[in-house]
DNA sequence: CGTTCCATAGGGTGTTTACCCCAATTTAGT
DNA sequence: ACTAAATTGGGGTAAACACCCTATGGAACG
């Protein structure tokens, strides 16, 4: 018989949390070893429920699930990552990639498919839903975004995707520009070349345009 | 015993409908009938299904569910109708109640609340989670939004939440004035008296509040 | 029958945005 | 080491925005 896997479950919606732990404890070999309603609480719970995989909602306020789960990955090496999110942005795909998640499973999937993602990467593999894996390349170093997700977001540079979420919390050019102790016109140049890529060419759909792609919140 | 209760679950995300239809379907009385992806499908299925209660999600794309609710009350008056959402904005709770939902559970509950709602509704009553009870008031002709929720956006007049929604679509007070055969000033009267009745200040920050609370899509 | 709100429209003004030009220094990649 | 990009900063301009004022006709509510 397989041995038995402890899972720990984050999501901040007690619907979709408590229904899901009750399907997968339906699975003899799957163990809710505890719940968690956010990211915060999920580090805490790590010790003591002693999971070998977390199941982590990524749509939840705060978008911290990428540092608690940066932060697991450097104390628990073992412990196996799957992320779920009713969306695929770039910005969340390109996040999960850089911490090494071992699967990606979108919402539009039945718990039938979580379950069988758990048992693949329990088993050594990976998971990523359809719509995730048709932008990932595989490359020497692991996965990345493929080149053709990255014409978007990815494209925007470190400087260029702050100044984004800046705008996209209601800052205006002079604030931010104070700030970060630089020139407005710094702020000016950083966001017309975010437009000129973006191909946006106002405030106000740059803006959508962070949100949509999770990069902030409304 | 009870009689039977058919169910019609409507529920964008595969992971969640699946997943509730199953906890549902461990209680002896409750029978999913069907289920549907969208408010569309949902209506396709109301008359072969014959449900005697509809749980439908609001966060799902196009905010078709309140039309589709309407319809239904319409061909078919007995059938109840439950609304599930992660949020609680005005907006949604305020069409609920105009479409005569019989139940609001947000997400935040557990599955068990949605079983108990459930049971209420059938038995003649109504379920409202706490965060949506507390602004409800009740009146002569039924159920309202209370006076401090309306204090935001329920104040707005018809033709304030029409440019609002413009906005938040990225036009312009140009492009609303010509798509709408009123002066660019009569626009900027609009807008001006929607930002002094939210406080708010920027075209930036309305867009991201009709976002929040639901009027607009990012 | 007045008061209040709504929808319409205009004048005027200072601020902010979008985008054109340019350039220096630093960082990254091949 | 050389090239490309990122990051910083500036001048200038036309458009858009936020908000101040007044004003008229209609609908609503007591």
């Amino acid at each position: 018989m397989t041995k038995q896997c402890r899972i720990l479950l984050v999501d901040d919606h007690a619907l979709v949390r408590d229904a899901l732990a009750e399907r997968l404890m339906r699975e003899p070999d799957l163990i809710v070893a505890a719940v968690a309603p956010d990211a915060k609480e999920a580090l805490a719970r790590v010790a003591d429920s002693a999971p070998d995989l977390i199941l982590m909602d990524i749509d939840m306020p705060g978008m911290l699930c990428f540092e608690a789960a940066r932060r697991v990955t450097e104390s628990h090496p073992a412990v196996k990552i799957i992320f779920l999110s009713a969306f695929f942005h770039d910005a969340y795909i390109d996040q999960a990639l850089a911490v090494r998640a071992h699967g990606y499973v979108t919402k539009s999937e039945s718990p039938d498919v979580v379950v069988s993602a758990i048992r693949e990467v329990l088993s050594g593999g990976a998971y990523f839903s359809e719509e995730v894996r048709s932008r990932i390349v595989v490359d020497g170093s692991g996965l990345r975004l493929g080149a053709g997700a990255r014409s978007r977001s990815a494209t925007l540079s470190r400087r260029e995707m702050e100044m984004l979420r800046y705008v996209a919390q209601g800052w205006n050019k002079k604030l931010i520009a104070l700030r970060n102790n630089i020139s407005v016109k710094t702020v000016d140049n950083h966001i017309s070349s975010i437009m000129e890529k973006l191909d946006i060419h106002t405030t106000v759909d740059l803006v959508r345009f962070a949100i949509r792609e999770g990069l902030a919140d409304a």
